[in-house]
DNA sequence: ATAACATATGAATAATTGTTCATATGTTCA
DNA sequence: TGAACATATGAACAATTATTCATATGTTAT
């Protein structure tokens, strides 16, 4: 390739992208679904909520393990928390959940 | 709760999830998402196919990374590879990509 | 055949991350 | 107040993974 034409590409290219902040972002957000805790939590959670032993038991991990990955499911707002006497209540919080899952799905059952 | 009722959510919940290893499996391809050189290597992607130097060019880094983070990327299923001489032009495989991409971004821009 | 170029790959390293154990915090009820 | 329960959190460990360097493979042109 000539030289003038790959730089061309190059800056073309770059000029299109999303700021390189929102890709980290981006990136950041997608490695929350990339554990098969944190996937199998979420799925349990699409039919109604569910207190913190109830999902420990469905995953079949550790309370304390469930509760780490809640957390992170907390941070990014995937998850909210409603507290009711000694238990903690955790729900999905934005639609897209489901929407990226059935993407993610589609693709692996080709 | 009631000793009884918990059984009963936990069992109902278990039933209606996809099975184990489809969701093992889901996770693994969601990782490939959640790092931000292969979120970038996909951007630059969307509008034409890139050999790999552009590539590595356009994301600021080595060509082995890139190159490495591809293998990845095909192994997926993610991207394909076109060779023609010397070089090898990869391109975007699936659809689904841009659709799984415009969901996380519209999640973090809310 | 050899030089120049483009890409791929193996090994090593550094960094990140998921899980567990132990324990702390917070809540209810006797 | 104290016991029992539910959840959260800190520290430690094991495992995974992204990156780099060095080099191998493959292609083209002289």
């Amino acid at each position: 390739m000539a030289h003038e034409e790959h730089k061309n590409i190059v800056e073309a290219t770059k000029a299109n992208m999303p700021p390189a902040d929102t890709l980290f972002e981006l990136a950041d957000f997608f490695k929350v679904f990339g554990d098969s805790t944190r996937i199998r939590i979420m799925c349990a959670l699409f039919r109604q909520e569910l207190n913190v032993c109830c999902i420990a038991d469905i995953v079949g991990m550790e309370q304390s393990t469930v509760s780490h990955q809640l957390r992170v499911l907390r941070q990014v707002n995937l998850v909210k928390v409603r507290r009711e006497g000694k238990q903690s209540f955790y729900s999905l919080e934005d639609e897209h959940i489901q929407k990226i899952f059935e993407m993610g799905l589609e693709h692996i059952l080709e």
